[in-house]
DNA sequence: AATAAAATTTAGATATATCTAAATTTGTTA
DNA sequence: TAACAAATTTAGATATATCTAAATTTTATT
Protein backbone atom coordinates (compact mmCIF):
# COMPACT_ATOMS: atom_id res chain seq x y z
CA UNK A 1 0.00 0.00 0.00
CA UNK A 2 1.40 3.32 -1.09
CA UNK A 3 1.21 6.29 1.16
CA UNK A 4 0.37 9.93 -0.93
CA UNK A 5 4.00 11.04 -0.09
CA UNK A 6 5.47 7.69 -1.81
CA UNK A 7 3.11 8.35 -5.14
CA UNK A 8 4.44 11.86 -5.09
CA UNK A 9 7.85 10.55 -5.14
CA UNK A 10 7.23 8.16 -7.58
CA UNK A 11 5.54 10.67 -9.88
CA UNK A 12 8.54 13.16 -9.33
CA UNK A 13 11.39 10.76 -10.22
CA UNK A 14 9.21 9.72 -13.53
CA UNK A 15 9.27 13.52 -14.60
CA UNK A 16 12.27 13.98 -14.09
CA UNK A 17 13.85 10.91 -15.58
CA UNK A 18 11.49 12.33 -18.51
CA UNK A 19 13.30 15.59 -19.21
CA UNK A 20 16.99 14.13 -18.75
CA UNK A 21 19.09 11.12 -19.08
CA UNK A 22 20.45 8.40 -16.62
CA UNK A 23 19.73 8.12 -13.12
CA UNK A 24 17.84 10.92 -11.21
CA UNK A 25 19.91 12.53 -8.95
CA UNK A 26 18.66 13.16 -5.30
CA UNK A 27 18.64 16.80 -5.38
CA UNK A 28 16.30 17.44 -8.20
CA UNK A 29 13.96 15.42 -6.55
CA UNK A 30 14.34 17.83 -3.52
CA UNK A 31 14.00 20.53 -5.58
CA UNK A 32 10.86 19.02 -7.46
CA UNK A 33 8.99 17.40 -4.28
CA UNK A 34 9.85 20.86 -2.19
CA UNK A 35 11.71 18.52 0.54
CA UNK A 36 15.61 18.28 2.30
CA UNK A 37 17.88 16.32 0.03
CA UNK A 38 18.34 13.75 3.40
CA UNK A 39 14.40 13.32 3.43
CA UNK A 40 14.77 12.40 0.18
CA UNK A 41 17.61 10.28 0.27
CA UNK A 42 15.43 8.10 3.44
CA UNK A 43 12.64 8.05 0.60
CA UNK A 44 14.43 6.66 -2.01
CA UNK A 45 16.03 3.79 0.50
CA UNK A 46 11.86 3.08 1.31
CA UNK A 47 10.95 2.75 -2.68
CA UNK A 48 14.17 0.47 -2.96
CA UNK A 49 12.59 -1.16 -0.24
CA UNK A 50 9.52 -2.09 -2.12
CA UNK A 51 11.35 -2.56 -5.71
CA UNK A 52 9.90 0.59 -7.06
CA UNK A 53 13.07 2.50 -7.71
CA UNK A 54 16.89 1.13 -7.99
CA UNK A 55 18.55 3.04 -6.30
CA UNK A 56 22.77 3.09 -5.37
CA UNK A 57 24.08 5.15 -2.87
CA UNK A 58 25.39 8.58 -4.32
CA UNK A 59 24.54 7.54 -7.62
CA UNK A 60 20.79 8.25 -7.61
CA UNK A 61 17.26 6.46 -8.58
CA UNK A 62 15.92 5.40 -11.49
CA UNK A 63 12.75 3.28 -11.87
CA UNK A 64 11.87 -0.38 -12.26
CA UNK A 65 9.31 -1.52 -14.40
CA UNK A 66 6.77 -1.66 -11.26
CA UNK A 67 7.84 2.01 -10.33
CA UNK A 68 7.19 3.27 -13.90
CA UNK A 69 3.84 1.43 -14.11
CA UNK A 70 2.99 2.85 -10.83
CA UNK A 71 3.96 6.49 -11.88
CA UNK A 72 1.77 6.08 -14.76
CA UNK A 73 -1.37 5.37 -12.98
CA UNK A 74 -0.97 8.13 -11.14
CA UNK A 75 -0.43 10.64 -14.04
CA UNK A 76 -3.19 8.60 -15.59
CA UNK A 77 -5.50 9.92 -12.76
CA UNK A 78 -4.21 13.32 -12.60
CA UNK A 79 -4.75 14.15 -16.48
CA UNK A 80 -8.12 12.01 -16.67
CA UNK A 81 -9.27 14.40 -13.66
CA UNK A 82 -7.65 17.32 -15.42
CA UNK A 83 -9.99 16.83 -18.36
CA UNK A 84 -13.16 16.65 -16.38
CA UNK A 85 -12.76 19.71 -15.00
CA UNK A 86 -12.32 21.42 -17.91
CA UNK A 87 -14.89 19.84 -19.89
CA UNK A 88 -17.57 19.24 -17.81
CA UNK A 89 -16.89 21.63 -14.25
CA UNK A 90 -15.85 25.10 -16.14
CA UNK A 91 -12.39 24.86 -14.68
CA UNK A 92 -9.90 26.57 -16.77
CA UNK A 93 -7.02 25.17 -17.87
CA UNK A 94 -5.06 27.09 -15.49
CA UNK A 95 -7.14 26.05 -12.74
CA UNK A 96 -6.90 22.00 -12.50
CA UNK A 97 -3.70 21.70 -11.64
CA UNK A 98 -3.95 21.72 -7.46
CA UNK A 99 -7.42 20.21 -7.46
CA UNK A 100 -5.79 17.50 -9.59
CA UNK A 101 -3.12 16.69 -7.22
CA UNK A 102 -5.39 15.84 -4.86
CA UNK A 103 -7.68 13.84 -7.03
CA UNK A 104 -4.66 11.59 -8.37
CA UNK A 105 -4.13 9.74 -5.41
CA UNK A 106 -7.87 8.49 -5.01
CA UNK A 107 -7.39 4.76 -4.90
CA UNK A 108 -10.56 3.30 -7.13
CA UNK A 109 -9.56 1.18 -10.54
CA UNK A 110 -13.51 1.71 -11.38
CA UNK A 111 -13.65 5.10 -10.69
CA UNK A 112 -10.63 5.53 -12.76
CA UNK A 113 -11.76 3.54 -15.73
CA UNK A 114 -15.22 4.56 -15.56
CA UNK A 115 -14.13 8.24 -15.19
CA UNK A 116 -12.59 7.82 -18.54
CA UNK A 117 -14.94 5.97 -20.13
CA UNK A 118 -17.35 9.00 -19.10
CA UNK A 119 -15.15 11.31 -20.89
CA UNK A 120 -14.90 8.72 -23.70
CA UNK A 121 -11.54 7.74 -23.68
CA UNK A 122 -9.28 10.88 -24.07
CA UNK A 123 -6.07 10.38 -25.34
CA UNK A 124 -4.85 13.91 -24.10
CA UNK A 125 -5.53 15.94 -21.10
CA UNK A 126 -6.17 19.98 -21.03
CA UNK A 127 -2.33 21.31 -21.75
CA UNK A 128 -1.68 18.33 -24.41
CA UNK A 129 -0.14 15.95 -22.66
CA UNK A 130 -0.99 12.76 -23.33
CA UNK A 131 -3.06 10.49 -21.01
CA UNK A 132 -2.19 7.01 -20.31
CA UNK A 133 -4.83 4.25 -21.31
CA UNK A 134 -6.00 1.38 -19.17
CA UNK A 135 -3.01 -0.76 -19.83
CA UNK A 136 -0.50 2.27 -19.24
CA UNK A 137 0.06 3.15 -23.31
CA UNK A 138 0.30 6.75 -24.28
CA UNK A 139 -0.21 8.44 -27.46
CA UNK A 140 2.43 10.46 -28.69
CA UNK A 141 2.85 12.75 -31.15
CA UNK A 142 5.43 14.65 -32.90
CA UNK A 143 5.30 17.49 -31.48
CA UNK A 144 8.47 20.65 -32.07
CA UNK A 145 8.73 23.47 -29.89
CA UNK A 146 7.14 26.91 -31.44
CA UNK A 147 10.66 28.58 -31.81
CA UNK A 148 11.37 25.46 -34.05
CA UNK A 149 9.13 26.02 -36.53
CA UNK A 150 10.01 27.15 -39.87
CA UNK A 151 9.42 30.38 -40.37
CA UNK A 152 5.98 30.63 -42.79
CA UNK A 153 5.35 26.83 -42.09
CA UNK A 154 1.63 26.16 -40.94
CA UNK A 155 1.85 24.22 -37.67
CA UNK A 156 -1.32 23.73 -34.57
CA UNK A 157 -0.76 23.86 -30.98
CA UNK A 158 -0.88 21.16 -29.45
CA UNK A 159 0.42 21.54 -26.04
CA UNK A 160 2.72 23.76 -23.21
CA UNK A 161 6.05 23.00 -21.83
CA UNK A 162 5.42 25.26 -18.96
CA UNK A 163 1.85 24.71 -17.07
CA UNK A 164 1.90 27.58 -14.56
CA UNK A 165 -0.70 29.84 -14.49
CA UNK A 166 0.21 32.54 -15.18
CA UNK A 167 2.00 31.54 -18.65
CA UNK A 168 -1.39 29.72 -19.47
CA UNK A 169 -3.30 33.10 -18.49
CA UNK A 170 -1.03 35.14 -20.76
CA UNK A 171 -2.41 31.96 -23.61
CA UNK A 172 -5.74 32.62 -23.07
CA UNK A 173 -5.23 36.72 -23.27
CA UNK A 174 -3.36 36.64 -26.37
CA UNK A 175 -6.32 33.60 -27.73
CA UNK A 176 -3.67 30.88 -28.09
CA UNK A 177 -5.14 27.31 -27.03
CA UNK A 178 -4.66 23.78 -27.73
CA UNK A 179 -5.73 23.56 -31.54
CA UNK A 180 -5.21 26.76 -32.52
CA UNK A 181 -3.23 27.39 -35.98
CA UNK A 182 0.05 28.66 -35.35
CA UNK A 183 2.77 30.21 -38.13
CA UNK A 184 6.11 32.15 -37.44
CA UNK A 185 5.47 35.12 -40.09
CA UNK A 186 9.44 36.68 -38.98
CA UNK A 187 12.28 36.32 -36.88
CA UNK A 188 13.64 39.16 -35.85
CA UNK A 189 17.32 38.25 -35.15
CA UNK A 190 18.18 41.21 -32.96
CA UNK A 191 15.97 40.20 -29.81
CA UNK A 192 15.00 36.91 -31.02
CA UNK A 193 11.19 38.19 -30.96
CA UNK A 194 8.71 36.57 -33.25
CA UNK A 195 5.92 37.61 -35.23
CA UNK A 196 3.41 35.18 -35.49
CA UNK A 197 0.00 34.38 -37.04
CA UNK A 198 -2.32 32.93 -33.93
CA UNK A 199 -5.99 32.04 -35.72
CA UNK A 200 -6.78 35.15 -37.63
CA UNK A 201 -4.51 37.70 -35.45
CA UNK A 202 -1.10 38.59 -35.88
CA UNK A 203 0.78 38.93 -33.02
CA UNK A 204 5.14 39.34 -31.55
CA UNK A 205 5.67 36.95 -28.97
CA UNK A 206 9.31 36.48 -27.56
CA UNK A 207 11.74 33.55 -27.60
CA UNK A 208 10.60 32.46 -23.70
CA UNK A 209 7.36 32.12 -25.04
CA UNK A 210 7.69 30.41 -28.28
CA UNK A 211 10.10 27.95 -26.06
CA UNK A 212 6.95 27.23 -23.86
CA UNK A 213 4.43 25.98 -27.19
CA UNK A 214 4.30 22.66 -28.23
CA UNK A 215 3.57 22.91 -32.19
CA UNK A 216 2.49 19.92 -34.48
CA UNK A 217 3.99 20.85 -38.26
CA UNK B 1 -6.05 23.92 8.19
CA UNK B 2 -7.64 20.35 8.30
CA UNK B 3 -5.94 17.24 8.47
CA UNK B 4 -7.90 14.22 7.17
CA UNK B 5 -8.12 12.62 10.48
CA UNK B 6 -9.71 15.79 11.88
CA UNK B 7 -12.41 15.41 9.02
CA UNK B 8 -13.32 11.83 9.96
CA UNK B 9 -13.75 12.92 13.74
CA UNK B 10 -15.78 15.76 12.83
CA UNK B 11 -18.30 13.56 10.75
CA UNK B 12 -18.43 10.91 13.15
CA UNK B 13 -18.99 13.09 16.18
CA UNK B 14 -21.84 14.79 13.96
CA UNK B 15 -23.43 11.33 12.91
CA UNK B 16 -23.51 10.12 16.55
CA UNK B 17 -24.93 13.11 17.91
CA UNK B 18 -27.67 12.77 15.76
CA UNK B 19 -28.65 9.13 16.42
CA UNK B 20 -28.49 10.38 20.30
CA UNK B 21 -28.80 13.50 22.34
CA UNK B 22 -26.82 15.46 24.78
CA UNK B 23 -22.99 15.41 24.07
CA UNK B 24 -20.97 12.27 22.46
CA UNK B 25 -19.11 9.99 24.55
CA UNK B 26 -15.43 9.19 23.87
CA UNK B 27 -16.18 5.35 23.64
CA UNK B 28 -18.84 5.63 21.16
CA UNK B 29 -16.56 7.74 18.85
CA UNK B 30 -13.81 5.15 19.61
CA UNK B 31 -16.39 2.68 17.67
CA UNK B 32 -17.21 4.54 14.94
CA UNK B 33 -13.23 5.44 13.94
CA UNK B 34 -12.20 2.31 14.82
CA UNK B 35 -9.72 4.13 17.14
CA UNK B 36 -8.74 3.62 21.09
CA UNK B 37 -10.37 5.96 23.79
CA UNK B 38 -6.87 7.68 24.53
CA UNK B 39 -6.42 8.87 20.94
CA UNK B 40 -10.33 9.96 20.95
CA UNK B 41 -8.98 11.76 23.73
CA UNK B 42 -6.26 13.27 22.12
CA UNK B 43 -8.72 14.55 19.41
CA UNK B 44 -11.02 15.46 21.53
CA UNK B 45 -8.33 17.87 23.15
CA UNK B 46 -6.93 19.31 19.70
CA UNK B 47 -10.73 19.74 18.17
CA UNK B 48 -11.53 21.45 21.13
CA UNK B 49 -8.49 24.20 20.76
CA UNK B 50 -9.56 24.95 17.46
CA UNK B 51 -13.12 25.86 18.62
CA UNK B 52 -14.97 22.98 16.78
CA UNK B 53 -15.96 21.17 19.92
CA UNK B 54 -17.10 21.95 23.35
CA UNK B 55 -15.09 19.46 25.72
CA UNK B 56 -15.43 18.70 29.36
CA UNK B 57 -13.09 16.14 30.79
CA UNK B 58 -14.85 12.87 31.73
CA UNK B 59 -18.39 14.51 30.20
CA UNK B 60 -17.91 13.91 26.19
CA UNK B 61 -18.11 16.77 23.55
CA UNK B 62 -20.46 18.36 21.39
CA UNK B 63 -20.24 20.47 18.00
CA UNK B 64 -19.83 24.22 18.16
CA UNK B 65 -21.28 26.35 15.46
CA UNK B 66 -17.83 25.84 13.75
CA UNK B 67 -17.62 22.29 13.94
CA UNK B 68 -20.80 21.81 12.54
CA UNK B 69 -20.95 23.83 9.37
CA UNK B 70 -17.41 21.74 9.06
CA UNK B 71 -18.97 18.27 9.38
CA UNK B 72 -21.77 19.19 7.07
CA UNK B 73 -19.03 20.52 4.33
CA UNK B 74 -17.84 17.09 4.02
CA UNK B 75 -20.83 15.56 4.43
CA UNK B 76 -21.91 18.05 1.63
CA UNK B 77 -19.26 16.22 -0.65
CA UNK B 78 -19.76 13.10 0.22
CA UNK B 79 -23.23 12.77 -0.68
CA UNK B 80 -22.62 14.65 -4.11
CA UNK B 81 -20.13 12.39 -4.88
CA UNK B 82 -21.55 9.56 -4.39
CA UNK B 83 -24.63 10.71 -6.48
CA UNK B 84 -22.33 11.38 -8.76
CA UNK B 85 -20.91 7.97 -9.05
CA UNK B 86 -24.31 6.87 -9.50
CA UNK B 87 -25.59 8.70 -11.83
CA UNK B 88 -22.71 9.12 -14.44
CA UNK B 89 -20.30 6.23 -13.66
CA UNK B 90 -21.91 3.32 -13.08
CA UNK B 91 -21.81 2.67 -9.91
CA UNK B 92 -24.44 0.79 -8.24
CA UNK B 93 -25.69 2.22 -4.48
CA UNK B 94 -23.36 -0.64 -2.49
CA UNK B 95 -20.38 0.76 -4.04
CA UNK B 96 -20.21 4.30 -3.30
CA UNK B 97 -19.42 4.89 0.23
CA UNK B 98 -15.91 3.66 0.68
CA UNK B 99 -14.97 5.73 -2.42
CA UNK B 100 -17.02 8.73 -1.45
CA UNK B 101 -14.68 8.49 1.98
CA UNK B 102 -11.83 9.51 -0.11
CA UNK B 103 -13.01 11.97 -2.77
CA UNK B 104 -14.96 14.18 0.64
CA UNK B 105 -11.79 15.41 1.60
CA UNK B 106 -10.83 16.79 -1.78
CA UNK B 107 -10.33 20.52 -0.82
CA UNK B 108 -11.79 22.81 -3.48
CA UNK B 109 -15.34 24.69 -3.22
CA UNK B 110 -15.18 25.29 -7.03
CA UNK B 111 -14.73 21.79 -7.44
CA UNK B 112 -17.73 20.94 -5.03
CA UNK B 113 -19.51 23.86 -5.69
CA UNK B 114 -19.69 22.76 -9.73
CA UNK B 115 -20.26 19.14 -9.51
CA UNK B 116 -23.46 20.31 -7.56
CA UNK B 117 -24.44 22.16 -10.50
CA UNK B 118 -23.16 19.82 -12.85
CA UNK B 119 -25.52 17.22 -10.98
CA UNK B 120 -28.13 20.12 -11.36
CA UNK B 121 -28.95 20.77 -7.36
CA UNK B 122 -29.30 17.05 -6.07
CA UNK B 123 -31.47 17.05 -3.32
CA UNK B 124 -30.85 13.65 -1.48
CA UNK B 125 -28.26 10.81 -2.30
CA UNK B 126 -28.47 7.55 -3.57
CA UNK B 127 -29.12 6.37 0.19
CA UNK B 128 -32.12 9.03 0.46
CA UNK B 129 -30.15 11.02 2.74
CA UNK B 130 -30.37 14.48 2.40
CA UNK B 131 -27.26 16.74 0.64
CA UNK B 132 -26.30 19.71 1.95
CA UNK B 133 -26.79 22.25 -0.03
CA UNK B 134 -24.43 25.37 -0.26
CA UNK B 135 -25.68 27.28 2.70
CA UNK B 136 -25.54 24.08 4.08
CA UNK B 137 -28.93 23.62 4.32
CA UNK B 138 -30.85 20.27 3.91
CA UNK B 139 -34.42 19.18 3.05
CA UNK B 140 -35.50 16.70 5.24
CA UNK B 141 -39.42 14.42 5.00
CA UNK B 142 -40.74 13.72 7.34
CA UNK B 143 -40.01 9.77 6.63
CA UNK B 144 -41.19 6.62 8.82
CA UNK B 145 -39.68 3.38 9.54
CA UNK B 146 -41.67 0.56 7.33
CA UNK B 147 -42.18 -1.22 10.31
CA UNK B 148 -44.02 2.26 11.81
CA UNK B 149 -45.93 2.44 8.34
CA UNK B 150 -49.91 1.45 9.33
CA UNK B 151 -51.04 -1.63 7.12
CA UNK B 152 -52.39 -1.19 3.79
CA UNK B 153 -51.42 2.29 4.09
CA UNK B 154 -49.27 2.81 1.38
CA UNK B 155 -45.76 4.42 1.17
CA UNK B 156 -43.10 5.03 -0.97
CA UNK B 157 -39.26 4.15 -0.43
CA UNK B 158 -37.13 7.41 0.44
CA UNK B 159 -34.14 6.13 1.96
CA UNK B 160 -32.68 3.70 4.47
CA UNK B 161 -30.85 3.36 7.79
CA UNK B 162 -28.63 0.54 7.02
CA UNK B 163 -26.09 1.35 4.04
CA UNK B 164 -24.11 -1.58 4.64
CA UNK B 165 -23.42 -3.10 1.51
CA UNK B 166 -25.07 -6.42 2.53
CA UNK B 167 -28.29 -4.99 2.95
CA UNK B 168 -28.47 -2.88 -0.20
CA UNK B 169 -27.85 -5.81 -2.50
CA UNK B 170 -30.46 -7.37 -0.15
CA UNK B 171 -32.94 -4.93 -1.22
CA UNK B 172 -31.44 -4.46 -5.13
CA UNK B 173 -32.13 -8.73 -5.21
CA UNK B 174 -35.80 -7.79 -3.87
CA UNK B 175 -36.30 -5.22 -6.18
CA UNK B 176 -36.68 -2.61 -3.55
CA UNK B 177 -35.34 0.83 -4.05
CA UNK B 178 -35.57 4.51 -3.63
CA UNK B 179 -38.66 5.62 -5.17
CA UNK B 180 -40.20 1.98 -4.74
CA UNK B 181 -43.95 1.87 -3.97
CA UNK B 182 -44.44 0.16 -0.42
CA UNK B 183 -47.38 -1.07 1.52
CA UNK B 184 -47.54 -3.20 4.17
CA UNK B 185 -50.34 -6.28 3.74
CA UNK B 186 -50.25 -8.06 7.19
CA UNK B 187 -48.45 -8.30 10.11
CA UNK B 188 -47.67 -11.58 11.72
CA UNK B 189 -48.09 -11.08 15.05
CA UNK B 190 -46.33 -14.68 15.84
CA UNK B 191 -42.57 -13.61 14.65
CA UNK B 192 -43.06 -9.75 13.83
CA UNK B 193 -42.36 -10.69 9.62
CA UNK B 194 -44.74 -8.39 7.38
CA UNK B 195 -45.87 -9.01 4.07
CA UNK B 196 -45.66 -6.53 2.12
CA UNK B 197 -46.26 -5.44 -1.66
CA UNK B 198 -43.14 -3.69 -3.48
CA UNK B 199 -43.84 -2.39 -6.68
CA UNK B 200 -45.34 -5.17 -8.67
CA UNK B 201 -44.71 -7.72 -6.88
CA UNK B 202 -45.48 -9.09 -2.86
CA UNK B 203 -43.05 -10.02 -0.75
CA UNK B 204 -42.21 -11.42 2.89
CA UNK B 205 -39.89 -9.61 5.04
CA UNK B 206 -38.21 -9.50 8.61
CA UNK B 207 -39.07 -6.73 11.39
CA UNK B 208 -35.14 -6.18 11.31
CA UNK B 209 -35.36 -5.40 7.18
CA UNK B 210 -38.27 -3.31 7.92
CA UNK B 211 -36.35 -1.44 10.52
CA UNK B 212 -33.97 -0.11 7.96
CA UNK B 213 -35.85 1.15 5.04
CA UNK B 214 -37.48 4.50 5.34
CA UNK B 215 -40.81 4.96 3.44
CA UNK B 216 -42.72 8.80 3.01
CA UNK B 217 -46.39 8.01 3.61
C1' DA C 1 46.88 14.46 -8.56
C1' DA C 2 45.67 17.41 -4.89
C1' DT C 3 42.29 20.19 -3.23
C1' DA C 4 38.04 22.68 -3.12
C1' DA C 5 33.20 22.60 -4.00
C1' DA C 6 29.03 20.26 -4.49
C1' DA C 7 26.16 16.49 -3.67
C1' DT C 8 24.72 12.96 -0.77
C1' DT C 9 24.21 10.34 3.32
C1' DT C 10 24.11 9.57 8.33
C1' DA C 11 22.96 10.55 12.97
C1' DG C 12 20.24 12.52 15.92
C1' DA C 13 16.31 16.03 16.96
C1' DT C 14 11.44 17.39 16.53
C1' DA C 15 6.68 16.82 15.66
C1' DT C 16 2.63 14.00 15.00
C1' DA C 17 -0.46 10.19 15.52
C1' DT C 18 -1.45 6.26 17.54
C1' DC C 19 -1.09 2.70 20.90
C1' DT C 20 -0.78 0.12 25.79
C1' DA C 21 -1.18 0.16 30.52
C1' DA C 22 -1.93 2.53 34.65
C1' DA C 23 -4.46 6.08 37.08
C1' DT C 24 -8.52 8.70 37.70
C1' DT C 25 -13.32 9.86 37.47
C1' DT C 26 -18.10 8.71 36.94
C1' DG C 27 -22.09 5.66 37.34
C1' DT C 28 -24.43 1.82 39.24
C1' DT C 29 -25.82 -1.41 42.41
C1' DA C 30 -25.99 -4.01 46.60
C1' DT D 1 -23.45 5.16 50.76
C1' DA D 2 -19.75 2.06 50.00
C1' DA D 3 -17.76 -0.56 46.68
C1' DC D 4 -17.45 -2.19 42.28
C1' DA D 5 -17.72 -1.68 37.23
C1' DA D 6 -17.40 1.11 33.30
C1' DA D 7 -15.74 5.00 31.05
C1' DT D 8 -12.25 8.24 30.50
C1' DT D 9 -7.85 10.31 30.90
C1' DT D 10 -2.83 10.41 31.57
C1' DA D 11 1.78 8.93 30.96
C1' DG D 12 4.87 6.86 28.46
C1' DA D 13 6.08 3.74 24.28
C1' DT D 14 6.26 3.02 19.25
C1' DA D 15 6.22 4.25 14.55
C1' DT D 16 6.54 7.59 10.86
C1' DA D 17 7.98 11.64 8.44
C1' DT D 18 10.59 15.34 8.27
C1' DC D 19 14.25 18.36 9.60
C1' DT D 20 19.29 20.22 10.95
C1' DA D 21 24.00 19.59 11.21
C1' DA D 22 27.90 16.81 10.70
C1' DA D 23 30.28 13.29 8.05
C1' DT D 24 31.20 11.15 3.78
C1' DT D 25 31.54 10.61 -1.13
C1' DT D 26 31.67 12.37 -5.71
C1' DT D 27 32.73 15.87 -9.06
C1' DA D 28 35.15 19.86 -10.67
C1' DT D 29 39.15 22.76 -10.81
C1' DT D 30 43.73 24.23 -10.63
Amino acid sequence: MQTLSTEDYLKAIYHVSQSSSGAVATTSIAKQIGAKPSSVTDMFKKLSDQNLVKYQKYQGVSLTNEGVKTALRIIRKHRLWESFLVSHLNFNWDEVHQVAEQLEHIQSEKLTNELERFLDYPTHDPHGDPIPNRALFMKTYNKILLNELPVNKEGVCVGVKDNSSNFLRYLDRRQIGIGTPLQVLHREDFDDSLHIQAGKSTLMITIKTAENIYVKP
